[in-house]
Formats: C-alpha cells, sequence, structure tokens
DNA sequence: TATCGTGATGTCTGTCACTGACAACAGTGA
DNA sequence: TCACTGTTGTCAGTGACAGACATCACGATA
C-alpha cells in the first residue's frame, strides 16, 4: 500500500484548471484545490509558491527547449538560423493534441488580470534567458535583447494564433508564416535574413 | 482650515518609496505607510489598488506621452519615422534632474520579484497599446506588434543604461544610441531605415 | 441663513493568501 | 531493529485587500 497517492503536483494542478474554468480564478480558494483532491491548503502552497503559479507549473520545461535549441545550434550558425532553430523547436513543444488544453489554459489566464501580470512576467523571463543564452555565443548587446525579444514576439503571436477559434494549422506552420512577416518587414530587399 | 491634507496619493506615494527603499518593500505593511502620512490603511487601497501599485502611479501618464507622439505624427510618415518620434518624445519625459528619484525607485522594484513582475506586465500593457496605436495608423499586423515591441525594448534598453552608475548622457542621447544600433543591427546596408 | 448633497476619510469586520513550527508516519538503508 | 528521510497534516499567525456604514467639512442651492 502507498503512503500517499502518487503525482500530487500534477493532481493538483489538474484540480485547479478544472476549477479556475468553472468558477473563475478568484472564486476558487486554494484549500478547495486541496481538498478536491484530498490534500490540505498547507501541501498545496508546498507544491506551488503562490496561487497563480499552478496555472504555469511545466514552464521551466519550455524554457528548457529554448535554451537546447540554442546550444545545439551549430557555432558558427548565424543569427537568423539561431532563431528560426529556436521558434521550429518550441513550436514541436505543443503539438495539435495540446491545442485544446492550451485554449482552456489561455481562456483562464485571460479572464484575470493577476494572472495576465504572471503571463508577461514569465514571458519576459524567457526573453531574458534567451538573450543571455544568445549572448554566451558570442552575440553583443544590445543585438542580443533585441533578437531574444523578437523571437519571443514571434512566438507569442504564433500562439495566440494557433489558439484562435477556427485556426487549424499546426503551431509549427504559423510559427513560419509569422517569422516570415518578419523578415520581410525588416528586410524586404533581401533574398535570406 | 483645509478638510484633509491635500495631495494624499502623492504624499502615500513619497512616503511608501522612502520606507520601502530603506526597511525593505516586504516589511513594509500597507498600514505603515499609510499612518506615516496620518491616514488610514483602507484609505491607501482607496488610492492604490494594490500595494505595489504605489510604486507605478504616473505611468498612465508615461502612456500617454507615447500614444500622443504616435498621434502627431504626420499621416505618411513612415514607420522608422514614427518610431524615433515615439523614442524622442519618451525620452524627454525623463529629464537628468529625475534620475536619481528613478535609480532609488528603480533599485526598489529590483530587489522584489513581486515589484518585477509588476514592472514587467506595465511594459507588456505598454507594447500592447502601442501596436493599438501603430494599428490605428493604418498598420498590419503583425508589422504593429513587432514594431511597438521593438520600440519599447530600445527605451527598456536605453533606460536601464541610463540609470547605470556611471552613465552621465541624457536619456535622450543613450536612447537613439540604442536605436542606431537596433538599425545597423537590422539593416547594415541602408543608409537609414 | 438653513439645508442638502458630495467626496474623502475613518472604523469595523471579514476573507483569504501565504508562512513558520511541530508532529506523524510509511518507507528505506544500515 | 533503528535511525533517517521525505511528504504530509495541523495549528496559529500575519498581512493584503474589500464591503458596509458613519462622519464631516465644504460648496451649492433654496
Amino acid at each position: 500500500m502507498v503512503r500517499w497517492e502518487p503525482a500530487a503536483k500534477e493532481r493538483l494542478q489538474a484540480a485547479a484548471l478544472e476549477l479556475f474554468s468553472t468558477r473563475g480564478f478568484e472564486q476558487t480558494t486554494a484549500a478547495e484545490i486541496a481538498q478536491s483532491v484530498g490534500l490540505s491548503e498547507r501541501t498545496f502552497f508546498r507544491h506551488f509558491a503562490d496561487k497563480r503559479e499552478v496555472l504555469f507549473y511545466g514552464q521551466e520545461l519550455f524554457v528548457q527547449v529554448f535554451l537546447d535549441a540554442v546550444e545545439g545550434a551549430p557555432r558558427d550558425a548565424a543569427t537568423p538560423d539561431v532563431i528560426a532553430r529556436v521558434l521550429r523547436a518550441v513550436s514541436q513543444f505543443f503539438p495539435d493534441d495540446r491545442r485544446a488544453a492550451s485554449r482552456v489554459r489561455q481562456a483562464v489566464i485571460e479572464q484575470n488580470p493577476a494572472l495576465r501580470e504572471r503571463e508577461s512576467h514569465k514571458l519576459a523571463g524567457l526573453g531574458t534567458v534567451l538573450a543571455e543564452a544568445l549572448r554566451s555565443r558570442g552575440m553583443d548587446e544590445p543585438a542580443a535583447t533585441l533578437a531574444a525579444e523578437s523571437t519571443t514576439t514571434v512566438f507569442t503571436l504564433a500562439f495566440a494564433q494557433w489558439l484562435r477559434p477556427g485556426e487549424n494549422r499546426p503551431l509549427t506552420e504559423i510559427t513560419s508564416a509569422v517569422l516570415g512577416e518578419l523578415q520581410n518587414l525588416i528586410a524586404p530587399s533581401a533574398t535570406s535574413l
């Protein structure tokens, strides 16, 4: 007989998403989430630094995909190639069978200012981390930050489009379309940037 | 005899900055801030939506400067010219005699994760608002968002540099230097973008 | 001049996010 | 057998914030 039901964190996360999407974020207390999976409020806060964080568990994996993609790029690769590589990798992180769940999650986030704030912050952190990775490849400032921010902007735009009702294209396809538009925008004359 | 001391909001803000920078953000309660200027905790929360917001009061003015700059641009101005104009306007919003106070404020923000989160969010909001303004001038997506994000990135980089110890150049000068680097980065071959 | 409305405030009360301290207790390895 | 570890529960406390209601100087208006 097991001491505790396994995967407490995942169970809490699933319960939280369920409750947030039905009752709303503010109308759901941390104690309710915990009790709904047979745990105490105290345990909830041992797994998540705060109530909002339960919706962002897994983000670290996502950041890691960014970093791995940068570090896996050939030493002599040009910046645009690195960016394209990063965007490809990160888009594959969201296959189509995650789209429905992502839509639910995003709807919850968009309905609450505190959650949108957390999302902004995570995104900003992503840009920071990415810039850092580019710098450690030898890129200077402000080029590294500008490239990193552009990359996260492209991804954000593509991700939002991926979730839009009626949108059926896979994220990889949308991402490369948005990237193409960026390339046209900043260097209309160049054949490849 | 006056009914209340005037400018309650400004007094609260000044007291908060003072207390945060000496004791620290978390070590200062909203009640303490209020009492230090002879007001009640309840009144503090009537003026500021939450404890963090007291450090961001005035941001609306700043956003307005962005918007005015966009709206004041000639109808037929090219995007890079609009961006340059916006950056010029917004840099003038921070003359050198605000540098010392800005440094104190920034030091407080950087020492607290919750405050950094709020700052990320404000910055993201700025990008959103700016993109909206560019769209209403006829720019399409994703060009509007990309241009807006680049603009806020340039400003953020310049602002951080402006606050750096030993930095003496005015913000306007730093901003145009960073913008120049972005232009070189993006279109090294073009003489003017 | 009397009165009335208004807006900024105080007080009181309650909820909930979050934290520290301590105990319990099943498994694990020596 | 026993000490150790990691996850949990319980309990008590703090502080952010919100709703309801009272207060009261001031300005407008009758």
